[in-house]
DNA sequence: GCTTGTGAAACGTTTCACAGCA
DNA sequence: TGCTGTGAAACGTTTCACAAGC
């Protein structure tokens, strides 16, 4: 599934130059799999920051991740021109523009459908702000746990399902987190997006379907470590080439 | 990183044709996002199989995750011949063969470090099991928590850091679970590698590394947010073709 | 009819290699 | 010298299209 986003102009001056006509924003497609990456750039970046580094090179920022060095430079050609050759990518600058390109500059509003021990650790999970995502409201059908407040002092409390709709439209909130059982879990979703949510994240163990205006994505923990059962497994009769 | 896995002839008769020399098994590539999709495909069979369904379709298969037919074929040629030409895949079989080629047909002993609250709901999860996964201990260096039983009457008690290598060792824990602060995920991880661990799960924000001979996962809660946080953003300017 | 398995073609992604710049 | 940005080549993955089987 490739994404086609609107490529902007590098920096400094608009290339113009054809003339009089000015020149459509040209459609660039970015590979998903750099869209994936720019997140882990930027986590690392996060990490250089506080360790005081200013500047890095795509070759040490690709080793931190296992990745080359022509690779990050790719991705983040990708989006614009933010390197300086000589010098290597300014972190503090770098950061500034991958959460431009994120969306992340801003605070995202989210809401968690499940109130379970995975619910619980959503809604209470410190990381999530300053990274620009912020859970407001968390829901459960389990009348022994609404009115329960998760997350200690600044936490929230549990709402019943039929709050779900008016929730999302006066607050405004953008994305919702699935953390229910499987066999709820396509039904949760559809009140979502009835709801106007903007995006999902299915934490529940099984496939669920959105309309495809709304952006998806999942977790399904089991599948993980299916993978890492499959890798330890073939690993005695694997030759890396 | 393409995977290499020994091919294995498919059913019937080995094709020994070329006469008296033993042809060695064919070493064949398979796509990593084959092997992603794989667990997909086992976790809707599974579903099937709930339901009382005996044959399905790569077609049908394929559409119920958002994959093509062709897609569902290939992914599984991969490890042999398992359809019936006119019926489909048989769900119960293929649902014994995809666990063989994961290696989920028997019970990987896993262990979780980190008693916060992602790694309590990871004990507590009960759909571990049956896909073949069991939480044999966890792990925590808070004194208060240490000596706590998680996951109720069938848990497990949270044990101090140092008796991981003893633990690993004396029970046979091939899987670690890190649900610990990224601060100290590279440490631990450090020491489940020496305490003989074969394969680790990262749920800590932070790129860690380990000996490439570990198989290693990661789960970064935010990184999916962010994702999708891009596809909202993305999408109001994508023109998907 | 409907279905699988599979070479070949099409497509997507990564790596290479080097011009250009600090 | 050291580094970025980027076309072109190499490589990997998906889709196509069809022979063969139920």
């Amino acid at each position: 599934m490739p994404l086609y986003i609107q490529g902007m102009p590098p920096d400094g001056q608009p290339d113009n130059s054809a003339g009089l006509v000015q020149r459509p924003a040209r459609l660039e497609v970015v590979p998903a799999p750099a869209v994936r990456r720019l997140s882990l750039y930027l986590r690392e970046l996060e990490s250089l920051l506080g360790g005081g580094q200013e500047t890095i090179s795509s070759k040490d920022l690709g080793n931190a991740l296992g990745y080359t060095d022509a690779q990050v430079r790719k991705d983040l050609a990708y989006f614009g021109q933010f390197g300086h050759p000589g010098i290597g990518y300014r972190v503090k600058e770098l950061i500034t523009r991958i959460r431009g390109i994120l969306g992340t500059d801003r605070v995202w509003k989210a809401l968690v459908v499940g109130a379970g021990n995975l619910g619980q650790a959503l809604v209470s999970y410190r990381g999530f702000l300053k990274k620009g995502f912020e859970i407001v409201a968390v829901f459960d059908n389990d009348p022994k746990v609404v009115g329960r407040r998760i997350g200690g002092a600044t936490g929230v409390e549990v709402l019943p399902p039929d709050r779900l709709a008016d929730t999302v439209r006066e607050r405004g909130v953008e994305l919702g987190i699935l953390a229910v059982p499987a066999d709820v879990a396509q039904r949760v979703a559809d009140q979502l997006v009835e709801a106007g949510i903007k995006g999902i994240l299915n934490f529940a163990p099984t496939s669920i379907t959105v309309p495809d205006t709304i952006p998806l994505g999942s977790v399904d923990l089991s599948v993980h470590l299916e993978q890492l059962a499959f890798r330890i497994s073939t690993s005695s009769v694997t030759t890396p080439q």
